[in-house]
DNA sequence: TTGAAAGCGATACCAT
DNA sequence: ATGGTATCGCTTTCAA
């Protein structure tokens, strides 16, 4: 049975017997190559349509030497895995990355962030993004000595040491920068209490954000106000809002670096009896695009899934292919402020 | 210099010739096969590692006759691609089989929904998993043409014709039923006035449930109010319900079968100066966890990507593997019925 | 114009 | 215990 249906499996040796020609003249007049006469190409393509013949994909990918398939692994919680499933950053990275790949013929593999050592190298890659990579990460080090060309951060690469100057390449963002440009624009306007929620994860993210906002803090000998959560999930980010605002002197701002829906949000707040902005000034690093629809509008901190994937798979694809190339691309992220942590009685125009 | 680099990359036979051994040996020992004794295997790791040998992943693949790769494609908005990248329930059903895959040993590729003609051909895949496929899709043809066994539903693989009996496997719902429990649910809390808001999307889902809902209207001699929207975004779905709310004899229930923000849609509701559930009762079809943290919380209508993705998996390796096992599977909608939707004055508790 | 043969890189069989 | 050799299915070079 087993048997019969891998015999059932027309190769290309089989048109050829049933042409009558050889595997050449069949490869040729598939793929459009070599100078047949019209009719040899006509009816060897009759007989491999009724044979129901399709080439075997792998066979080719070993010839042609390339698979034209990149990985995409996000790492951020690489020890609780899927748990990205719901941010939309996330989503929106693959999904921006699968775009940009296929726009140069690539397809993409999801891979792993657990499982057995090692198995992702059993994976016919041309290429790979890691994104969030953690400290040590063994997937960058692991691919680069591959000879797998890996887009990662500056970070990342300079841990994997050999292969990468070769073959890596990196996308990083200012995260410093960010999280003062959230801070300074809160304390414009006028917040001087400002609390954090943010994750205990290992991503240069969430790391880099808690620094700075402890070093931002400490030049101003104001006192940190965080709450870190160990896993995100819409319950656990509520509960920190909640337990942040119920503080003897509450915040007059709050910063949420973990993924949330903004007008759950906003809701959740106005039910603990604040008002936003006037009571609470409000920043979330979030991509979710409900945020510029809510009652007031959402000042957002948007680390640009898009863009970093194209960047990503721009430069990936150019290693690949032998052209010479950026090494890197450096990028900001974008605040965008709106009415939810706008100067009270000074809010920018809706939307 | 590019032929350098191609150089660069260790063989196996490279390892065998530093080892001084043949490629069999190598292989063996570096696959744990075969019965060296200790010092030869270890040696030749010594070897390997030290070359920085790593076995070239396509020509295993080719070699043992599968991949381990399996397709997801989601056709749903196959005209206006990657729109779906918002949209919670695709996100987590490409998570969801991701996952169910990788438990399998399986990765996963995101296939392309446009692009040249057959391109997805080219990848190497043992299985493909297509969703909400398009009336006569292609795709599900082309695969099961080229002999990769193929999930999809009942109506693609009838249409795909020879081929589908022996690789092809269904998941399907029934949405018929989810579209009737739905609206039986808000008749009995008092709703004579359902509207809807949907998607002009090829996709069953789409089409089957507003079919079923101007049956359901026709039945009951009632005048289907509907909103159909050419595409998903923010936007767009809060114009429709705003039009839906602005008629002279205003709904009095809404179900939105279009993905949106639950607390964002209940806040728009509000500013409508409508309230939920006395004035007007919600269903949502949406997998957006915030559903249930929501004042009141949200009744929703779920198609369980997670339960979906395993068994469409669980079908795909079955055949693959030459297990024998079922030929499809029949799911029904989860309708978790909260406030939102409850008789007025006899709200369900909250949670 | 066509076809034979040599790879691509790793593995499995079967001698030794 | 080890190594030669055929094989996986296709593409490509080169000779006829």
């Amino acid at each position: 049975m087993s048997q019969s249906e891998r015999n059932a499996r027309v190769r290309l040796v089989d048109v050829a017997r049933a042409a009558g020609v050889s595997k050449t003249t069949v490869s040729d007049a598939l793929n459009g190559a070599g100078r047949l006469p019209a009719a040899t190409r006509e009816h060897v393509r009759q007989v491999a349509r009724g044979l129901g013949y399709r080439p075997n994909a792998t066979a080719r990918l070993l010839r042609r030497g390339h698979t034209r398939l990149l990985g995409v692994a996000a790492r951020e919680y690489v020890d609780t895995p899927w748990v990205y499933a719901d941010l939309a950053y996330f989503s929106q990275l693959t999904t921006a990355t699968t775009r940009a790949a296929l726009s140069h013929g690539y397809g993409v593999v999801l891979l792993p962030t657990s499982g057995p050592e090692d198995c992702w190298l059993d994976m016919p890659l041309d290429g790979v993004f890691v994104i969030d990579p953690v400290a040590g990460d063994p997937m960058v080090g692991d691919f680069l000595a591959a000879g797998v060309p890996v887009v990662s951060d500056r970070r990342a690469l300079s841990e994997a040491g050999s292969g990468a100057r070769e073959n890596g390449r990196w996308v990083d963002f200012d995260y410093d920068g960010a999280a003062r440009q959230v801070f300074d624009h809160l304390e414009a306007a006028g917040a001087r209490r400002i609390a954090v929620v943010a994750a205990t994860a290992t991503a240069c993210f969430h790391q880099r954000s808690v620094g700075t906002y402890h070093d931002w803090c400490a030049e101003r000998g104001r006192e940190p106000r965080i709450v870190l959560l160990p896993s995100p999930g819409v319950q656990q980010m509520l509960d920190a809002v909640r337990e942040l605002l119920a503080a003897d002197v509450p915040p007059d701002a709050l910063v949420t670096l973990v993924e949330v829906s903004p007008p759950l949000l906003l809701d959740t707040i106005r039910r603990l009896g604040r008002s936003v902005p006037d009571d609470l000034l409000l920043v979330c690093a979030t991509e979710d695009p409900a945020a510029s629809y809510t009652d007031p509008p959402v000042t957002t901190l948007s680390f640009l899934p898009g863009e970093t994937a194209r960047a990503a798979v721009d430069l990936l694809v150019d290693r690949i292919e032998g052209r010479a190339g950026d090494h890197g691309r450096l990028f900001s992220a974008d605040l965008r402020i709106r009415s939810s942590s706008a100067f009270p009685g000074r809010r920018p125009a809706l939307g």
